[in-house]
DNA sequence: TCAATATTGATGCAGATGCATTAATCTGTA
DNA sequence: TACAGATTAATGCATCTGCATCAATATTGA
C-alpha cells in the first residue's frame, strides 16, 4: 500500500463529509428533512408498486433496524405507507404517498443547488466521469 | 450540472460508506474503538505538547459538542488527558497518554489491513494519485 | 478604559443509531 | 409432511448525535 492510497482514502472521507454537511445544512435551512428521506423517495419513485424494505436497505447500505425506523418516521409524517402482501407475509411493500412524491420534488431543487455548488462547479464533466470511474473500483465486487 | 456530476457524487457516498463500514466492522471485531479515536490519537501524535479541542474539531470536520463528548469518552478510558493552560484560560490542551499512544499503535494494523483490502488492492498507485487529485478539488477552498 | 461582541468549551434534552434479541413466516431437505 | 435453518421486520435498551444554550474568558473598538 502506497502513501497515495492512504491519502486518497483520507480525501475521500473529507470530501464526502464536507459535501454532505453542506447539503444537509441547506436542506435544514429550507425546512426540509434529511437527505436519506430523499433517497428513499427517489428509490420508490423508480419502481411501480413499491419496494420491500430489505431492498431499500441493500440499496442504501443501511442496517435493517435503521431502515425500519426511518420508515417509521416517514410513515408517521405521511410520506410513505407500508402494506403487507399475500406473496410473502413476513414482508411488506413500501410505497410513496402523494405527499411523498411532492416532498421529493420539493427537495430536489435544494439538493441540486448544493450539488451544483459543491461538485459541478469544481469538476469538469470529464473530471467527474473520471472520478466516478475510479470510485466505482472501490465498490465493484472483487 | 451533467449526469456525470451526480453519478460521481452518488459513488462518492457509496464508496465512503462501504469502506468505512468495513473498517469499523474490522475494528469492532478486534475489540477496538471506532476510527474517530484513532484519528484523534493520530493528530495528537503529530504535535508536541498536545492540541486544542477546537483545532481537532476543525481538522476532523466535527461539531464542537461532538468533539467535547468524544474527548470525554477518550479521557474516561484513559487515552487522553485535558489540561488547562495559562495562555488562554477558556481553553484546554489535549494530550495522548501512554495508553493512548499504545492504542493508536494497536489500531493501525487493523486499519491498515482494511485499507489494503478495500483501497490498495483495487487501485493502482497511479489511480490512487488521480483519485486524490480529483477529490482535492472538492475540498479546496474556492 | 470598559462595554459590546467573539471565542472556547460544556451540558440538558430530544432524536437517531447500534446491538442483541424476538416474532413471524418461508425454504429446503429428509 | 415436518422440522431445522434462513429470511424479513420490529423493538428494548444503551450509546451517540444534534440543537440550543450557558458559563467563562478573550478581543475589539468607541
Amino acid at each position: 500500500m502506497a502513501d497515495e492510497h492512504v491519502a486518497a482514502w483520507v480525501r475521500l472521507v473529507r470530501a464526502r463529509d464536507r459535501v454532505m454537511q453542506r447539503i444537509e445544512a441547506d436542506l435544514k435551512k429550507a425546512g426540509l428533512p434529511p437527505l436519506a428521506w430523499y433517497d428513499v423517495l427517489l428509490e420508490l419513485s423508480r419502481t411501480d408498486g413499491g419496494l420491500r424494505p430489505y431492498r431499500l436497505q441493500a440499496e442504501m447500505l443501511m442496517p435493517q433496524y435503521n431502515m425500519s425506523r426511518l420508515l417509521d418516521r416517514m410513515e408517521k409524517s405521511g410520506y410513505v405507507v407500508r402494506r403487507t402482501t399475500a406473496e410473502d407475509r413476513r414482508g411488506q411493500i413500501v410505497e410513496a404517498t402523494g405527499a411523498g412524491h411532492a416532498l421529493r420534488k420539493k427537495m430536489w431543487p435544494v439538493y441540486r443547488a448544493a450539488l451544483e455548488r459543491e461538485v459541478a462547479n469544481r469538476l469538469s464533466q470529464r473530471e467527474a466521469a473520471m472520478l466516478g470511474e475510479l470510485l466505482g473500483k472501490l465498490t465493484d465486487d472483487p
